[in-house]
DNA sequence: AAGTATCT
DNA sequence: TAAT
């Protein structure tokens, strides 16, 4: 029997158009894993609903006075806040007074599977900072240095609408590339990359098929105990 | 301060 | 570009 020929462009019959690498390094560290969360994206999204219905978005105030244009939550052992007093993790939603909600197994599992298979083992995250964008929302070049161990990495989920991530250096003064995330795409950096400056553009308005005008984010952190 | 204003 |  002779073979039938391959076809033509197979990847347009597939659906598979976008040849972008799946895998990019940005720095010695840094590792983008696009679409890695993609086969679990709905359940994640689901369970956002879930968390959120205990521990309701908010957006919180900065040290100085501003406003989070950012609306965020928590799930699992501590999560980040910031008021006038400053930054920290708590045990607590100081919203509800309430323990932060359980993280579910699968986000901790998750979590863990992206930081090996970005060359992270052992990761083993006590916090998960739940993060809501709508257009026009942003989040200005920082570090992420209130966790007290900078041993384990961080672990960022995207879903919904795609964003411009800032890609920065050691110092606020090293120029930021620019990268687009999207809905599925896992980031993990630590090692050499822990304490890189990061952030993103504006969020352009748009609609999503599962997120509607909103892109949600999971940062999964392991926070030191507090002496 | 993960914001903003104000400086160059 | 500082700075907290």
């Amino acid at each position: 029997m002779r073979p039938s020929p391959p076809p033509l462009l197979p990847q347009m019959e597939l659906g598979l158009t976008d040849t972008r690498p799946s895998r990019v390094t940005l720095s010695p560290g840094a590792v983008l894993l696009r679409g890695f969360a993609l086969p679990e994206s709905t359940e994640l999204l689901d369970a956002i609903l879930h968390l959120t219905a205990l521990s309701p978005f908010r957006t919180m105030q900065t040290p100085g006075g501003g406003r989070m244009s950012v609306a965020m939550s928590n799930c699992g052992p501590l999560g980040w806040v910031t008021d006038r007093s400053g930054y920290r993790y708590t045990p607590t939603d100081p919203e509800t007074l309430a323990a932060w909600p359980d993280m579910p197994p699968a986000w901790h599992a998750l979590a863990a599977r992206a930081a090996k298979a970005a060359g992270f083992d052992n990761f083993s995250p006590n916090a998960c900072l739940i993060n809501r964008y709508e257009p026009h929302t942003r989040m200005a070049l920082h570090q992420d240095k209130d966790e007290g161990d900078f041993s384990q990495p961080i672990v960022s989920v995207s879903l919904g609408l795609p964003i411009a991530f800032l890609w920065g250096g050691l110092k606020r003064s090293t120029a930021p590339h620019s990268i687009l995330l999207e809905h599925g795409d896992v980031l993990v950096w630590g090692g050499k990359a822990r304490l890189h400056y990061h952030g993103v553009k504006p969020l352009a308005d748009g609609i999503h098929p599962l997120t509607g005008r909103a892109r949600f984010n999971l940062t999964f952190r392991f926070v030191a105990p507090r002496s």
